[in-house]
Parts: C-alpha cells; structure tokens; sequence
RNA sequence: AGGACCGUAGCUCAGUUGGUUAGAGCGCCACGUUGACAUCGUGGAGGUCACCAGUUCGAAUCUGGUCGGUCCUACCA
C-alpha cells in the first residue's frame, strides 16, 4: 500500500544505489543497438576538493535531463565524471590549514606539501561527487577522471609539448599579472576590475638643460594614480600634435627622487584631454606603458620584488628581455624593501616638502585585482610560458561560423567572436606547487629543453649526463582543463571511446566561462583532433550556456553575503538553527554573522522543508528559460513538491482500481470510452511537445507540458472521467476494462515521459504500475522514451470532450458564482443548440450528469418557454439552471450583466476591425473570416444574454 | 567608450515566423472533505505588455529613440 502522501527521502537513495550497482548509467545499455547514435555529455569537472552549490543542482539537472532522455530514446549514452585539481584554490585551502599550525608551505617543502594536498584531496574528494549522486544524476562512474591522473597528465604532457614542438607555446620575459599575495602570474582572465575611489596626484618634473614649457615653466606636470611606480619611470610622453609641448618632444626631464635623466617622448597613446597631457612612463609596471616602451625603445626599470616591495637596486632590462648595463640601478635607500602603499606615502610627502607636488584631485578608477586573493595585481617582469593563442583562433571561429558548434542561445557567439579575434597570448605557467608541472628541463647556463620525461629531453638533444632541473612551475588550471573532451577518453592514445564519443553532443556550463573554459576547449581541440577528412573536430557540437542562480532577491550568492543555498538542503530540508550556522561559520567578516541570522529568520522562519531530489529538479527545469540569470523561488519548489505529490496521488487511484483487477492484458477485448480516446489523443500531442522542446534545449517548456498534461489533463478530467465507468454497474465489462487499461497505460507512458526530469518518483511508482500496463523491465531508466503515434490523434474524441468540458464548465461558473453547493443536484435546460449538441448530449448524458452532479438534463422543446433560469453560454449552446430556490435575482443579474459587457466590447472591438475597408482589403482573407465569425458568435450570444436578462428582469 | 540582455498580473516567469478575449505557477478572495490527493477541489478578482515615435490593414511581438535594471569587454596615466 503506498503512502497517503509522497515521502521522497525514503525512495531516493535507494533506487540511486540500485540503478549504480546495476551499471545502468554505462553506455550501452539494453535499449541502444548496433545503428544508435552516440550522445557524451563531459561533466564541467568542479574543484575536487568543492562542494555542491546551486550552480551544480542546476547544471545537473539540465545534463541529466538531457542524458536520461536520450539514453532512453536508445542513444548510447556516457555522461562522464570528473572532477578538477583547482589549482589555485587547493593549493590555498591546504596553505591556509597549515597556517593555523603556523607552518607555511615553505617550511614544509614542495614534496612534503603535495603529499598534504594529495592528503586533503583523499580525504574531501569524496563529498562533491557524493552530492552529484544525491541529486540523482547518471554519470558513468566507472570512468571518473580526475585532472591530475596519471592518463590525463600525460594528455597534458603531450600537448604541451606538441603545441611547442609547432611553435605554440613559447617562453618570455614579458609583463605579467602578478599576485604579490600568492606570489604566482595570472592570466588576463583572473584579473577582476573594480571600482574604487582613488586619487590622481599632480607632480612637476623639472625639465633638463634649461628648457622651459611655452608659457615659460621649467618643469612638466604630470598626472598619475600610482606615484610609487615613478621609481621606474624611463620617460614622460607627451601626444605628437599637442601644441603646448611641441618644443619640448626629444628635450629630457630629471627624475625627481632618483634623478635619472629621461626623454620626452611622442606617442599618440596619450589623450590630451586627460590629466596634464604628460604621462609618465614605466613600462615596467604597466601594460601600457610597456607597449609605448616598446615603440620609443625605452629600458624597462624593475623596482618591485615578487611581495611588490621595493628592491634596494633596481632590475633594468632592454625592451628585448635582455639586462641593460647602461642606467643606473641604484633606488634611493629610504624605499628600500618598503611595500608599495609605503612607498606611495613617501614620494608623495617627498614631492609636497619640495613644492613638486601641483595638486591632488580624487579619481574614479578600476583597480585589478586578482578573483582568488582579492589583492592589487601588480604587473611585472618576469620570465614565463605562453600559449601563441592567436595564432589558434582561425580555426575556432571557423568552427563556429560553420555551425559546427551552435551556442544556446545564439547571442553568446557574438561574446565568443569578440574575445577570439582579440585574442591575447596565453600565460600558463604558475608559480605554484599544485599542478602538472611544466615538462621542461633547464641546464645549468639557463637553455631550456621540452620533453615528455627528463629521459626523453637529454636523448633528443644529446645532453649526456650534464646536470639537469626541472621547471618549478606549473600549468594554469585551464590547461588541462582544455584537454578535457578528448583526455578523458584516452588521448593521445586512439581509443575506440574517443572514436565513439568525441566530438561530445552538448557542453553545459555558465555564462561565466566561455572565455576560461569553452574557448580554450575549442582552441586545444581544434588544434590535436581532426576528423577524418582532415578538418578540424570540435569538441562539442552545441554549447547550452545558462545563467547564474540568484536568490529570491536577485542577489548573488556568495558566503559573504550569507545568502547561499545548498541544494541539498532543499532536498533533505534543514532546521533553522542549522542552517543559520551554516550561513554564518567560516566568514571572512564575523561581524556580518548578526545580520546574516536576522535576514535568514525573516526568509526561513521554519526552516527548509524536505522537498526531494524530483522537485528541486523540476525547479531547475522549468526555471531553465534562455540564457538568462535565474532568481530562485522556493515557492516554486513547494509548486513542485506538490506536483510529485499530485502525481503519486493518482498513481495511487490507478493502483486502487487496476490491481488485482483486469486491466485487458490477457482479455483484449476491449472498448474504449471517448474518454480514453480523448485522453490517449492527448498523451500524444503532449509526448510530440516535450520531444520538441527537448530537442531545442527548452526545458522550461518541457517541464511545463509535462505539469499541464499530467495535472490539467489526465488528473483533472481524465481521472474524474475514469469514475462514472468504473463506478457504474451497469457499465459493460468491455468498457471497464478499457478504462482500467487506459488508465493504467496512459500513467505508465507519462511516467516514461517525465523521468528524465524527475527520475525517482517516476522509477518508484513505474515499478508498481509496469506489470499492469504489460510492461517488464529492471528499471524505467532503460525503457523507450515515449514516441507519438499519428494513428492515435482522435479528433472526433477531442470534440466530444471538449463539449463536455465546456458545459461542465458552465455548469461550475453558475454553481460557484451562485454558491450553489457543489454537491447540490441541478435540473438543468440546454437551448439554442445544434445539432451537433443533440449528439454529444446523446452520447454524454450519463458522465455529465454524473460528473455536474445533476439531478436531469434535456433539450428545451420547440417553442418550450424556460422557466426563470441563471444562464450561461457554452459556445452556441444555452445552459439553463433554473432558479426555483436556488438563485438570488439580483445576483444574476449582475453576473449576466459583466458577460454582457465583456461581449459588448468584444463586439465592438471587431465591428471596428471589420469595417475598417484597409482591414477588408488587405489582411488575409482567412483572418478576415476569422474575424467575421467572431463577430457573428459574439452578437449571438448577445442577443441570448439580452434576452434572458430581459426576461429576468420581468420576474 | 563598445556590446549583449532584460522591463508582461502583487511575486517568479512563458508568450516560436506580427493576426489570443495576453497565459502559467505562487499569492489573494469566496465556497467546498462521502470513496487518489487540503502538498486538494471549484469558482473569482487582478495587466494601457516601461515610455514615445515609426513601419503595417493589424504590434507584447518589427524599427528608431527615451527612461530604468543587469551583465560582459576595453580603457581611463
């Protein structure tokens, strides 16, 4: 006997272990044969060490939506695991446990400290992938990857050093994003811009040999946001055509604070509506004044150590990377290992008690900071590996002008196209310990070779046994990420997984990472598979970007903010207190604990009830519409929670009254009521919607033809349609039967239809109802996915329900807006109707009087006067109650007036239209009759209400 | 500065190529438990589709502009 209502935490992770243990989520499986398409799916592998946010039960449901509709359509189906090495985020979480015991990885040693992370991956991994496996998804487990294994790094050996081999990867001296904090570059990518007040401070610099401006000053002024860096500077530019500096363009200024002795150049990177006009120069510390150092070969003065303190001597190089002997590297010693912000304070108060300084003015600026230690990005020189990147993108925007890799929706190829036409070189090496470790080997003069192994390196340039040291960096996270399609099914090896699976079918993932992720997929793709006429292989054929999941208020979530949700949390439900303290342990800023609580008492007051795996994925579904950001709605959870409900409910009907009863599986002989015409007509029209929408990746819609046909259809009306057969006596065995056996085939189909979405309320009720509905199987999961029949489509059905409806229909309103009790039988008086009526009345009669709960029901005769009636039109057909005791006078009136007044304005609205010659004259002649027939049924009914409401009136 | 997206019921959102009486869920109001479900049923109220102009016989839908919101990219010495 099932529960009176649905109780998901008992089914759920039962029926998970059995579908894993059974193997049911490898390719392969009963439903597929030797002609089936393949469908892969590559988890976006989250940080190994994570957990789950609301991002992931959104980016689950999708996939395995899509996964266990296809493998149910009978495509051989892998959607793959795995999970991320997450470079810089493991490495700080292990780096920040150790500093509670007050060590550092430097004290531990490299070796030491991988094993500790190699430690707290053994011991955390495990959490995130058993969240996935909460929240019901399919992954073949059985090849879960991990970025760092053995296979994968060997992917990434062997890219890099191919990419090298093709001049693609090269090493540099060059300005990088560096992160004094984690002491390691960064790409472009990890470098946030934000807004901050900051100030632009105004400084003379002396011009030299006795030069003067044009209204006579003798010295320059010049605007910065970051004096410090003046230490650095090699020259003061000027913009070629402004007049005011003409003369001084190739004269000198003296340096302030350290004297050197430096051009003024031109250099139409300078706006002359900015500032001064005169910028300073340091084309060590700024990107863009390297790229003016580079134009008027300026030297490039280094003045910050890897902690963005300032070096007692300076580093000065040539544009060329190579050490400059000529300038003078001595820093004035008060700076001297003096951090930046320091060191600003200094040279301002040097500029101010020398009067150089002209004049602080505050200014809005964008500060780059890194997106993992929050710190000011400092660029600088150092020597690093880079991915040539443009020279990779033909390719990757060939393929995707080809559609040869569509995004969802399309909007985002313009954001692609954008990005990879300006594509910058890639700069993948970190100053990291946890990582693959780049595959190149120094000698002891500084020459570097790349190698698959150190073996591999002194063979092929035959080094003998001359001493030899690996490079102590590693690889940006994305790389190997980059690699991920194809290195997960065996690259560079050709195995059959890569045959069959790659390119993969869709790549679910976030707005957020096209650039991070999905290019550089493209990019290393495109670049080592190829199909077999040579062109370049995608990685993926369709792109499905979503948006970000917000809470109820649009915020984002974030810790900080104390506003997260963990979607399991909505699965299992959550007390008050507990999830509180979830929100509030661990912040950055304790003091925010305080509103934090508050904020989650007002939303939360009891907590979060246990809603179950089904309804938050159903959620996520229908929440699914294009592209956009998603606000989340516990209500619609609870909607949703309500829908498995409604399901199980009438799971539970249908079990009442088929089992152990017949249901037409070894009697065929059966009839089929217009109800089970109608309703099997239905299920058709809703299997061909889901499918399409499916197909074009709207799950939102899906999901709600799925509600609308299970709830709006089959419980609302077929159900009750199901009763007045079922509980006649007189009704013939025939028929009972056919009901039974529709009732129990339609659920059964339906189950099938919404189990991509909702696996485990589907797989615990179909394993009750699949004997009934003459169906075997170990699981629903490995079952046909519902396909339409044309032959089922029953028109004459769909009409004849329909008319009951819609007298039913009439029959509600007068009850309820009457209060009439609904159980209170009603003689009721059809009129005006045609023929058509007549039949259907004929054929109808007894459901309707059963269902309406009427006490008679006939056709007015000719010239037969209705008594005093409440009146309510079904189409052309007049439905009569009349109001003997039952109805207050005035009351219809009134609601005869409102109908009226809604026709008349109707009438109105299309007497307009249609004597509008233009109208008549251009639009299509169907819309015009269509148009005209409207007219024609609104002044008919009009002319009905008037009637009656005349006759009313004369009571 | 460039670009993208959004603005539809109190709230969260649908509305495919212009032709509906503009829809759903939640919330709201009223009524209702005899046999699947109160996590329910029945009925109802609620919208100048942000604003302005244009194209069109016809605009929530197409075009241009205004206002408001979100985001991305670049840059601001």
């Amino acid at each position: 006997m099932m529960e009176k209502t649905y109780q998901p935490g008992q089914i759920e992770s039962q029926w998970y272990n059995y579908w894993e243990q059974q193997g049911f989520f490898k390719p392969n499986q009963a439903n597929t044969n030797e002609q089936s398409n393949s469908f892969c799916i590559m988890i976006p592998p989250p940080n190994v060490t994570g957990s789950l946010h609301m991002g992931h039960g959104f980016n689950n449901a999708i996939m395995d939506a899509l996964t266990r509709y296809h493998r149910m359509k009978g495509d051989n189906t892998l959607w793959q695991p795995g999970t991320d090495h997450a470079g810089i985020a493991t490495q700080m979480v292990v780096e920040r446990q150790l500093a509670q015991e007050g060590i550092s990885r430097h004290d531990l040693g490299r070796d030491k400290f991988l094993e500790k992370v190699w430690e707290w991956k053994e011991q955390s991994g495990g959490t995130i992938t058993r969240q996935i496996r909460r929240l019901g998804s399919s992954v073949d487990w059985s090849r879960e990857r991990f970025t760092m294994d053995e296979g994968l790094s060997n992917a990434v050996k062997e890219a890099f050093v191919r990419l090298h081999e093709d001049g693609l990867i090269y090493r540099g001296k060059r300005l990088v994003n560096w992160d004094p904090k984690l002491h390691t570059a960064i790409s472009d990518l990890e470098v946030e811009n934000v807004d901050e007040k900051g100030n632009l401070w105004h400084f003379r610099y002396p011009l030299a040999d006795g030069a003067s401006t044009a209204d006579g000053a003798n010295y320059l002024v010049v605007a910065t946001t970051r004096p410090e860096t003046m230490l650095g500077d090699t020259a003061v530019a000027v913009h070629p055509e402004d007049e005011r500096y003409q003369n001084l363009i190739g004269k000198f200024v003296i340096l302030p604070v350290v004297n050197r002795r430096i051009p003024v150049v031109a250099d139409d990177y300078v706006d002359r509506e900015f500032g001064t006009g005169c910028v300073k120069i340091t084309p060590a510390h700024d990107f863009n004044d390297y790229e003016v150092g580079k134009r008027h070969q300026l030297p490039l003065v280094n003045i910050f150590d890897r902690d963005a303190a300032v070096l007692a001597q300076a580093q000065v190089f040539n544009i060329d990377g190579t050490v400059n002997n000529d300038l003078d590297t001595t820093l004035p010693e008060k700076f001297a290992g003096l951090d930046r912000f320091e060191a600003r304070k200094l040279i301002i108060e040097d500029f101010d008690s020398q009067g150089m300084l002209e004049k602080v003015d505050p200014h809005a600026l964008k500060v780059p900071r890194g997106d993992r230690s929050g710190v000011i990005i400092e660029p600088w020189l150092t020597d690093q590996w880079y991915v040539k990147a443009s020279a990779m993108a033909k390719p990757c925007i060939d393929v995707v002008e080809e559609g040869h890799i569509q995004f969802v929706p399309k909007q985002y190829e313009n954001m692609y196209f954008a990005w990879m036409r300006d594509l910058q070189d890639w700069c993948i090496s970190r100053q990291l310990w946890w990582g693959h470790r780049i595959p190149a080997w120094y000698d002891e003069q500084g020459n570097f070779y790349v190698g698959r192994d150190e073996a591999e390196v002194r063979a092929k340039h035959d080094l003998g046994d001359i001493t030899l040291r690996q490079d102590d960096d590693v690889l940006d996270t994305w790389f190997s990420s980059a690699l991920w399609t194809f290195s997960t099914l065996g690259w560079p090896e050709e195995t059959p997984e890569l045959k069959t699976f790659h390119p993969t079918n869709v790549l679910v993932t976030g707005f957020d990472i096209i650039f991070f992720w999905v290019a550089r997929m493209i990019m290393m793709t495109t670049h080592f598979i190829k199909n077999e006429d040579g062109t370049p292989q995608v990685p993926f054929k369709y792109v499905y970007v979503h948006g970000l999941v917000r809470d109820s208020e649009g915020q984002k979530m974030s810790k900080s903010k104390g506003n997260v949700l963990d979607p399991l949390d909505i699965v299992d439900g959550i007390e008050l207190e507990h999830l509180v303290q979830k929100r509030t342990t661990g912040l950055m800023q304790p003091k925010m604990a305080e509103q934090i609580k508050k904020k989650t008492y007002a939303e939360f007051p009891e907590g979060i009830a246990s809603y179950g795996t089904d309804a938050l994925r159903f959620t996520m579904c229908s929440l699914a519409s294009t592209g956009r950001d998603i606000k989340f709605d516990m209500g619609r959870v609870e909607g949703f929670r309500n829908f498995c409900n409604k399901i199980w409910n009438a799971a539970r009907y249908v079990l009442m009254n088929t089992e152990g009863q017949d249901v037409g599986l070894e009697n065929t002989d059966v009839e089929l009521s217009l109800a089970d015409r109608w309703i099997i007509s239905r299920l058709q029209h809703a299997e061909a919607e889901v499918a399409r929408h499916m197909d074009q990746f709207r799950f939102d819609l899906a999901s709600q033809a799925i509600y609308e046909f299970i709830w709006n259809e089959y419980c609302d009306w077929y159900l009750e349609l199901s009763k007045p057969v079922l509980w006649d006596d007189n009704a013939s065995d025939e028929l009972k039967r056919g009901t039974r056996r529709t009732l129990v085939r339609v659920l059964e189909t339906a189950l099938r239809l919404a189990h991509p979405i909702m696996p485990f309320i589907t797989e615990e009720i179909w394993q009750k109802v699949k004997g009934l509905a003459g169906k075997s199987g170990d699981t629903i999961m490995l079952q046909p996915y519902p396909v339409p029949e044309e032959s089922k489509a029953d028109e004459e059905a769909v009409q004849s329900i329909e008319w009951l409806k819609s007298v039913m229909l009439a029959v509600r309103n007068i009850r309820g807006e009457m209060d009439i009790a609904p159980g209170k039988p009603l003689p009721i008086l059809l009129a005006h109707g045609s023929d058509k009526d007549r039949q259907e009345l004929a054929k109808q009669e007894t459901v309707l009087v059963k269902l309406a709960r009427l006490e008679s029901v006939r056709f007015l005769q000719d010239g037969e006067e209705p008594p005093a009636s409440a009146t309510q039109l079904a189409g052309q057909l007049e439905v009569l109650v009349p109001m003997a005791g039952l109805i207050d006078k005035a009351a219809e009136l009134a609601r005869l007036q409102k109908e009226i007044d809604k026709l008349t304005k109707e009438q109105q609205r299309l007497n307009g239209k249609l004597s509008n010659e233009k109208f008549v004259a251009k639009a299509p002649a169907e819309v015009v009759e269509k148009e005209k027939s409207k007219l024609k049924e609104a002044a008919d009914a009009l002319s009905k209400l008037q009637e009656q409401i005349a006759r009313i009136e004369a009571l």
